[in-house]
DNA sequence: GCCCAGGAATGTA
DNA sequence: TACATTCATGGG
């Protein structure tokens, strides 16, 4: 157990909610279970900008502090929005302070958006559970028993049967593909993590079932490419009638994909509806 | 029952 | 290149 003070944006809940991450689950302590990469961390708000986290002081320096990317400052990212240029943003993005971009490992990225392709989120995040459960190893604490992400290999092992029992429909072929890709050494994800963004997304729409919003999903939540944009169909609502002359994209590099996750968080299932 | 979901592959003109 | 259709399943 550990305390923690953080004094740049940090908001749990945002961020659970922000549509990045499909394994948070919150307590009724009111504290988040993180699963990441073979661990599991119990993360809880004490206010006054402190965190009460369960893991070692060594573990959050070679684990934690990394996932959440607090190397980067967000406050001076937002701030970088003229209110008076883009009135519209600068709402969006106090809106969503607190949300920051995780750097969560590539290969449940890519596999987590290839399964949420015309999913709703609570759909995504089920069929990600019957996934792990299935083919991810078996973890066992004194607090309970969980498992962990699977491997492409352990994922390749199941059987065509078992993996549609994990309600991916269509999408199990995709998976499967994707798997395959990175198991054979088709798909490099470490190396793209220091690719250039263009170079990136063709890499990852060359694999089937990856097209253009999965693979700028998986550069920004996967490889930590900031600048990438996905444009789902909440985004794509949002641009038409916020930006009828076109999103100023050049303007906002190298922090596109942040800026993205503002509006997303801000207006998904309000266009159409009502104005945030 | 009905419409839609952090879409992509495939077919058609 | 630009649309239209199809895909499997669950949430609301």
């Amino acid at each position: 157990m550990m305390e923690l003070s953080i004094h740049d944006d940090f908001d749990l809940n945002k961020i659970a909610d922000s549509g990045q991450c499909f394994r948070w689950m919150k307590e009724e302590s009111g504290a988040f279970r993180i699963l990441h990469r073979g661990h599991c961390l119990r993360i809880r708000a004490l206010g006054e900008e402190k965190y009460m986290l369960s893991c070692s002081e060594e573990e959050y320096r070679d684990v934690w502090y990394d996932y959440f990317d607090f190397g980067e400052d967000y406050r001076a990212i937002r701030e970088r929005i003229r209110p008076e240029e883009d009135p519209f943003l600068d709402r969006a993005a106090r809106f969503g302070k607190g949300i920051r971009i995780l750097r969560q490992d590539p290969f449940e990225a890519l596999i987590s958006f290839v399964i949420s392709q015309n999913k709703n989120i609570p759909a995504i995040k089920k069929s990600i559970e019957f996934l792990c459960e299935a083919a991810g190893r078996r973890i066992t604490e004194p607090e309970g028993a969980w498992h962990a992400f699977p491997s492409p290999e352990e994922i390749l092992a199941l059987t065509d049967e078992q993996l549609a029992a994990c309600k991916l429909g269509y999408r199990c072929g995709y998976v499967r593909a994707a798997a395959s890709d990175v198991a054979e050494g088709k798909l490099n994800l470490a190396r793209l993590a220091g690719a250039p963004g263009p170079e990136t997304i063709r890499a990852l729409t060359a694999v089937y079932g990856v097209g253009v919003k999965v693979a700028n999903c998986v550069s920004l939540f996967g490889l930590h490419h900031v600048d990438a944009f996905p444009v789902d169909v909440w985004i794509r609502r949002i641009l038409e009638k916020e930006y009828p002359g076109g999103y100023p994209m050049e303007k906002y590099s190298p922090y596109n994909g942040i800026y993205q996750q503002y509006m997303f968080y801000c207006c998904r299932g309000t266009y159409g509806r009502e104005k945030p």
